[in-house]
DNA sequence: GCGGATGTATAAATCGTTCATATAAATCGG
DNA sequence: CCGATTTATATGAACGATTTATACATCCGC
């Protein structure tokens, strides 16, 4: 599982089917190098494709349920151990980092909201 | 500049000249592959070869000056683009990520402790 | 309906990597 | 001390994810 793969799937999972050319850009990937990758996670089976009635050009590609079982399941894994350190913090400073939360927020919708409008 | 190449002057920024098989170690790469990497940085003037009067099989690998300058430009340009975004933050924001910081690092210490010895 | 634009696929080349192996220097057991 | 083993690095072949260039099919505006 290389690290594009992780984010595209997770991606999928959170905006629902999606263009090729789409998820190359969302991706930072050239068009090519998605294409070949969800080749590789259909034959995985953890991805379909679909056509799109509207435009016969496009194919988009969705999550099957084995992909989205998986995508859940790295997803718990991960908050799993967030949650075994977090619990070894004292109770001051888990409520420091809940404090905190609404700044990080903040924060990432800052970021992601200058990387959707480039230096306008 | 691939993210290993970063990470490894980084390291050699914090720690000093290291020869190459802790550099593997510390990065999770192989030894080949530090090698070569080491030679690329080499031939780019980043770093330079130091023969260890002690051990002859070993070459230390240290930053030139180009190559702190570089490691410091890149730490200062993030840095800087954190603070961009922090700026735009509410102040009570600020403050709440401000009381953050202990818990965070006290997340970061138990998270490299773990990794340090694995599952003793 | 034609021409340019758009979406995807394919092929070749590149780059960072691993695996296997070679070489040289250090260390250890007798 | 001396041969055997271990340790540090280097080198070469193969791999896999990527980019660039390009081809093909479909859409859309005039």
């Amino acid at each position: 599982m290389t690290l594009t793969s992780s984010s595209t799937l997770a991606t999928l999972d959170r905006t629902g089917p999606r263009r090729i050319t789409d998820l190359a850009v969302r991706e930072g990937v050239t068009q090519p190098a998605m294409t070949v990758l969800v080749r590789v996670m259909e034959e995985s089976g953890l991805v379909e494709r679909r056509g799109d009635p509207a435009d016969k050009r496009v194919t988009l590609v969705a999550l099957t349920e084995a992909g989205t079982a998986y995508v859940r399941a790295r997803r718990r894994a991960g908050v799993d151990e967030f949650v075994r350190l977090i619990d070894q913090l004292e109770d001051d400073e888990v409520e420091a980092l809940a404090a905190a939360l609404p700044a990080l927020q903040h924060l990432a919708a800052l970021d992601s909201q200058e990387r959707e409008e480039p230096k306008q």
